[in-house]
DNA sequence: AAAGGTAGGGCGGTGAGAGGCCTTACTTCT
DNA sequence: AGAAGTAAGGCCTCTCACCGCCCTACCTTT
């Protein structure tokens, strides 16, 4: 237990995830003809499909496939994940499987990594593991341990 | 008359279409990873597409088209189509268009240029053109017109 | 005036390279 | 022994910058 309270000081503090705001993406629009209005109806559109939707539990999903499912075309969709959001593709789909794979971790101490894996849209250990620690800075069980413990503080 | 008398001796001569089948293709293949079956299948789709299904008369039609249509990563199609056919993809596609509008130019006298450019997938004169140039080394109508010439002195 | 033909701008395709995913195999912890 | 986590390597997808084609608009020819 001691050792995942060091982990809590080192990495899990100040996490409250940035969440950062392009400022000077106009610049980068120019490039393409992509105006802002059709970027600004792109982001939500893709928004609804991860969240609404939930393509990100498709273990096989792809830009293509995201593309096809807003309509719109692949490159200006690449684009609006990369200027937008200032990530790439998979960066961005990760987090939401990520985001679910918390909430899962959490609310269910029964369900196995494994099948939490798998339920969020992971086809291997390895890529969920190094993904879920990109994000969180600490690996899922780790993360359940503390979550758990922070709640029994909040408790207390 | 005596205009496309010329222009048939400068460019219309030898022009039995090379049809070049690509020797040393298969170290691009080793690039990416891309199986010679696999490329094979890839190809034969292409051409069912094309040829059957006449995909190219979609006058919108793009690359993730037809991709999407014979269920294929559009990397591996354009790979495919600019390795074994020596082609990059419009050129490809274009070439059917132009041999469909040939074979009307010569069959039915009564069509215009214009109907028959919208016909075989063209949206613009200037594509259509260009890219019967391309091909034929002459414009629809003077094809049309040394063709039937042709024609007349093999009937006499 | 209508068909044939020619020049710029934007979208889409291309190719090389980076980075992520998946597989296999190994170590650690319970 | 089984589940969790890590590491290395191959394959595949995405990205970025560039190039080329298609389209709009304007001349030219008949």
């Amino acid at each position: 237990m001691k050792r995942l309270l060091t982990k809590i000081l080192s990495r899990y503090l100040g996490d409250e995830k940035p969440m950062k705001i392009p400022e000077k993406s106009c610049k980068k629009y120019r490039k393409s003809g992509l105006t802002r209005e059709q970027a600004a109806t792109i982001r939500e559109k893709i928004q609804l499909a991860l969240e609404e939707d939930h393509l990100y539990r498709n273990n096989a999903l792809g830009l293509d496939d995201l593309a096809d499912h807003i309509q719109h075309n692949r490159y200006k969709v690449s684009q609006v994940i990369n200027t937008y959001f200032s990530k790439n593709f998979y960066s961005f789909l990760n987090e939401y499987r990520i985001q679910e794979a918390k909430i899962l971790l959490e609310k269910d101490p029964e369900l196995s990594v494994k099948v939490i894996m798998y339920e969020v849209g992971f086809n291997s250990k390895n890529s969920f593991y190094s993904s879920f620690k990109k994000v969180t800075g600490l690996s899922p069980n780790d993360y359940r341990n503390i979550v758990g413990y922070e709640y029994d503080v909040q408790m207390a």
